[in-house]
DNA sequence: CTGAAGTTTCAGTAATTTCTGAAAGTTTAA
DNA sequence: TTAAACTTTCAGAAATTACTGAAACTTCAG
C-alpha cells in the first residue's frame, strides 16, 4: 500500500508528535493513518503502509484500543480485522483528553489526598502540605470542570468556546441579575 | 540534604510522572523538589537531595527555564544560584498548560494548514483534505479559545469553573435575551 | 592578573523504551 | 478433527533518551 504524499506527510507527522501526545511513534503513525484513510484497514495492510513488523501493528492496535480510539470491523467473507477511527474528530479528541486526564492528573490527585490525610510533624511538612493542599484544589477544581463540560452538548460547548472571554460579560451580567434579585 | 517521607513521596511521584507531563524523571523531580520545599534550592544542594549529578541538575534547570517555571535568586555574600518556582501554583500551571499546547498542537496546527492550502488531486486526498479540516478548526477553536480563558483574572476563571454545567443555562439565557432583543 | 568558586557543555555510557520475528494461541470452514 | 488463516505474545535486538563526570568556561574578590 502506498501512500499519497500529502496523506504520508500527515501521518509521519503523527509519528513525531506521537509521544508528546501521549503514545509513542509507531502508534502515532496509525491513529494518523487510520483518521485520513477512508477504507478501515487491516493489520496487514497497516503493517506494509507503515514498514512495522506484524507483531507491532498488533501491540499498537491494543494501546489505541486502551484509549478507545479505534473500532474492528469484519467484512463479509474475510476473516480478518478491520480497524477504522472510532467516532467523530470530536469524540476522539473528547477521548484523548479524557484518558489523559486519567493518566496525567488521577495519580496525583489520589497521591495528594492521602498525603494530606496525616497531620505534618514540623514546619517544613506544614509549608509542604500547605503547597499541596493549593495543587490538590485546583486539580480538583480543574478535573470537575472538565467533566462538567464534558456533559454538554458538542454544540453548546462550541457555543461557549465561540463566546472566547466574552463569558465573562456574561458571568458579570449574572452576578448583576443576581444582586437585583431578578434570577 | 535530607528529605521528609511526605516530601520525599511527593518528589518521586514527581519524577514518575514528570515524563507524562512532558518532561524527563529527574526534572519532574526537581520541580516537585522546588515547589515543596519552602527555601531557594541551589543546584548542589538539588543534586544531593536527588542523589543526581551536578551537570544533570544544570541540564534540567535549563529545560524549566524553557518551561519558564522557576526563577533564580542570589542570597547576599554568596555566589551560588538559589532556584526557587517561578510564580504561584495557578500561574505554574497556566505555563505548564501554555507550553503544551505551542509544542504539542501549534506544530500540527501549521502542518494542518500548509497541507490545506493545495487543491486535492483524487478522491482519496479529498477525504484526507476533509478530515485534516475538521481536525484543524477543532483545534483551531479551543486553542482560541485557551487563550482567550488565560486574559481571565484567576478569580474569573474560578468563579466560570465552579460554575460547571450550570454555565449552559447561562449561555441559554443569553439566547433568550438576545432572541427578545433585550440585549 | 590569578585562582577559587561557581556554571555549562558534551562525549561516552547507562537505562529505558520500542520493535522485530518466531512461536504459541485462536477461530472457523470443510 | 484438521489445517489454513488469522491474532497475540514475548524474549532479545535495536533505537532512543537520559545521565555522568571531566573539561571548558565564567565570574569575581583580592
Amino acid at each position: 500500500m502506498i501512500l499519497a504524499s500529502k496523506i504520508e506527510s500527515f501521518v509521519m507527522h503523527c509519528g513525531e508528535m506521537g509521544s508528546r501526545w501521549g503514545f509513542n511513534r509507531t502508534v502515532g503513525q496509525m491513529y494518523g493513518l487510520l483518521i485520513i484513510y477512508q477504507e478501515p484497514l487491516s493489520a496487514i495492510q497497516i503493517s506494509e503502509a507503515l514498514n512495522i513488523s506484524r507483531g507491532n501493528v498488533s501491540m499498537g492496535i491494543k494501546e489505541l484500543q486502551s484509549w478507545r480510539l479505534v473500532q474492528v470491523q469484519h467484512k463479509p467473507k474475510d476473516r480478518k480485522e478491520y480497524y477504522s477511527p472510532a467516532g467523530s474528530i470530536w469524540e476522539m479528541a473528547i477521548r484523548v483528553f479524557e484518558e489523559r486526564r486519567k493518566r496525567e492528573i488521577d495519580p496525583t490527585l489520589s497521591l495528594l489526598r492521602d498525603n494530606l490525610l496525616t497531620e505534618p510533624t514540623n514546619q517544613q511538612e506544614e509549608y509542604a502540605q500547605k503547597q499541596m493542599h493549593e495543587i490538590h484544589d485546583l486539580l480538583e477544581t480543574v478535573t470537575h470542570w472538565a467533566s462538567e463540560l464534558q456533559r454538554l452538548s458538542p454544540e453548546q460547548l462550541n457555543t461557549l468556546m465561540k463566546l472566547g472571554a466574552g463569558v465573562s460579560k456574561i458571568i458579570n451580567l449574572k452576578d448583576k441579575l443576581i444582586n437585583n434579585g431578578k434570577v
